[in-house]
DNA sequence: GAGCACTGC
């Protein structure tokens, strides 16, 4: 370890971060543009006030006459929720008075309302029912920049609504430089019809605000390494023993390799001296219970360095205060979707220019700091300005749906910001037309597909639902519908208790397959567990999960109701054992049709053109069971194997009685 | 017998 020399083999980078300046100088500029021009793009680093300030600016300077309100998206609810708070507090008045914020399952507003925080994706959602959006004079799309596909598509909504709505005023704030492009995409010349407004063909400006940050030092490997997590650890040890104090957070891509460095940490921490500072290493990841994740935000104990090794999560949704050092090993884990297998992957992705930028910035937040990249300086000018748009590398069904019923029928001539693959919506279509959500005109039908646009959750599971009451199973696939849409986040595995988590899996498993396992726990939390915290302890249940799963579930009844499909629960509490098996088996193929699979007898399975091995997941119950036809809940395919989720065994037959014209196309 | 980054309605 001590042939290891920080100074040779890192070197530093050209351009360090300017210092700060704060927004209120900027006051009366931002008004001035914000009043002048329809749409002002806000580049402003972390910091810099822009979420808070502009807001309030615009607040004071009477944006909010008759009644209108101002309104600010987020990409995340944490984000929405929090700012809100605190903008609340600056304002003045109780959360939910002047200032309130709307996600899912929480509306903090009133009619005094007048500065509103929300996610991206309500606002989309209040234009199914006010197209023109009319309550707001002001909407400022923050987050801009991280392109998230709900962001993309209001940001084609707003452009359509401008044309309408001369007076609305859009506000799109970005902490990177992309602002050109969000001001090219605003401007009348990238539209199909010719414009001249007022000659100068602009119908917006720039803004640049500078963040209260501290200088961060960038260092790069001078040779590139081939284990970017051994080398991680060795230069965590490297800061340790030859930096000053502070915290360090080291980007990795996945749970797996977090383990790993933690275990290789741990077994290095013999060999400090004795009386030197000891090192506390902590993991963070989305798949952590909440109390796991609190961890990182407790101070190290006295002569204890932390090192937080983290997933993406700690780049933008999660701020770790007394991080002075970063690691950055240059990759994240990316979700793609392929429309030709329709088969998602998630793999491992060199970062983008502008995320590992964001990542550096994490180190600076309360002093100067310092960024290792485990890369060279060539690599990194290598490296792609922006990621690829969410939008492009989607499966875009459900935000098909969402267009359609939003007026926009040709999908394809929407105003995209950049547009997705062409096989992307075609594959969306064609999904959407075999579940009868769309005709041959690929117009929305009705009922089936407009309530299908209503219900929350993916459009193979609306279909299911909307069909579950002719199979008189409706109460159990809410159920269902809910816990799927939990993503996989049932379970908790607590450091050496796997074999505990298996055994209390396998109380509430059901032969059929995972869709019945789901419901058994579901039922068992709502009646025998009472729906306690203790209960999911005792089971290795995620309590948190579970209770958004009663949510969840509580909403899309509300939504069948308004439809007039009535929820008979009373039968509930018995079914799954009561016979009932089949007609959840049945109604969830009337849904799953296009996943469809059929174990070989090695196990493994094959999809329905049977060019492509499948292998149960681990998690699932069919990982070592018996079975002969199977529709699942989710593939993915993680590099080394093609998984697939939340298994259901059917009949083959169910297959052609439920779904004929589908697979008369297959065929 | 072996594993899913993150977010949202």
């Amino acid at each position: 370890m001590a042939d290891f020399d920080l100074g040779s083999s890192f070197i530093a980078a050209l351009h360090k971060p300017s210092a700060l300046l704060p927004i209120a100088k900027h006051r009366e500029a931002l008004l001035y543009l914000i009043e002048t021009n329809p749409v002002t793009i806000v580049v402003g680093q972390t910091g810099s006030g822009k979420t808070t300030q502009i807001p309030q600016f615009l607040e004071q300077a009477g944006w909010c006459g008759d009644g209108k309100i101002i309104a600010v998206t987020q990409p995340r609810r944490v984000a929405a929720t929090t700012v809100a708070v605190r903008v609340a507090e600056e304002y003045g008045c109780e959360l939910g008075k002047e200032v309130g914020y709307s996600i899912r399952f929480e509306d903090v507003t009133s009619a005094a309302t007048r500065i509103k925080f929300l996610t991206d994706g309500l606002l989309i959602r209040e234009a199914l029912v006010d197209p023109l959006l009319s309550r707001y004079s002001i909407i400022m799309v923050d987050e801009a920049h991280e392109r998230s596909i709900s962001t993309d598509i209001l940001l084609g909504l707003l452009k359509k609504i401008m044309k309408r709505r001369p007076e609305l005023r859009v506000i799109i704030s970005s902490a990177t430089l992309q602002a050109e492009d969000f001001l090219k995409f605003f401007s009348p010349q990238s539209d199909d019809q010719p414009s001249d407004q007022n000659g100068k063909g602009q119908t917006g400006s720039i803004i640049s605000l500078e963040g209260r940050t501290y200088p961060i030092d960038v260092l790069y490997l001078e040779i590139p390494t081939e284990d970017y997590v051994e080398k991680a650890v060795s230069t965590v040890f490297e800061i340790h023993t030859k930096e000053g104090d502070g915290d360090i957070l080291v980007f990795l891509t996945g749970r797996e390799e977090i383990d790993n460095a933690i275990q290789a940490i741990s077994e290095r921490i013999d060999q400090l001296h004795p009386r030197a500072q000891s090192i506390l290493a902590l993991p963070l990841y989305a798949g952590l219970s909440t109390e796991q994740q609190m961890y990182v935000f407790e101070e190290a104990p006295e002569n204890t360095r932390k090192v937080i090794l983290s997933t993406n999560i700690a780049e933008a949704s999660v701020t770790i205060d007394g991080i002075v050092y970063v690691v950055d090993s240059g990759f994240v884990k990316l979700r793609a979707f392929d429309p030709r297998t329709g088969i998602e992957s998630l793999t491992a992705t060199p970062v983008s220019k502008a995320a590992a930028s964001q990542r550096a910035g994490r180190a600076g937040r309360t002093r100067p700091g310092k960024c290792f990249r485990l890369y060279t300086e060539d690599n990194f000018q290598a490296l792609p300005d922006a990621n690829v748009p969410e939008i492009q590398r989607t499966n875009l069904a459900p935000f098909v749906l969402q267009l359609k019923a939003l007026g926009i029928d040709n999908v394809v001539r929407f105003n995209y910001l950049t547009p997705p693959p062409a096989e992307l919506l075609i594959k969306a279509t064609e999904l959407l037309f075999s579940l009868r959500a769309l005709d041959e005109y690929a117009k929305l039908t009705r009922p089936l597909g407009t309530r299908m646009v209503e219900l929350s959750v993916e459009p193979m599971m609306a279909k299911t639902l909307l069909t579950a009451s002719s199979f008189g199973c409706l109460s159990e696939i809410l159920t269902i519908a809910a816990m799927t849409s939990l993503g996989g986040s049932v379970w908790i595995q607590r450091d050496g208790e796997k074999k505990q988590m298996e055994s209390a899996r396998r109380k509430f498993a059901a032969d059929e397959g995972d869709h019945l396992t789901l419901l058994n726990v579901y039922q068992t939390f709502v009646t025998k567990g009472k729906k306690e915290a203790r209960f999911c302890h005792d089971n290795h249940i995620n309590f948190k999960a579970m209770t958004r799963a009663v949510s969840i579930r509580g909403q899309l009844k509300r939504y069948l109701e308004r439809f007039g499909i009535a929820v008979d629960e009373s039968l509930s509490a018995s079914s799954a054992a009561a016979g009932k098996g089949e007609s959840i088996r049945r109604c969830l193929t009337t849904g799953y049709f296009a996943h469809a699979a059929k174990m070989q007898f090695d196990g493994t399975f094959r999809n329905v053109e049977g060019g492509t091995i499948l292998y149960a997941h681990p998690s699932s119950l069919m990982f070592n069971r018996k079975a002969d036809w199977v529709i699942f809940h989710e593939v993915m395919d993680t590099g080394n194997k093609i998984f697939i989720r939340d298994i259901t065994k059917i009949e083959k037959n169910w297959l052609l009685e439920y779904a004929s014209d589908f697979y008369q196309l297959k065929s």
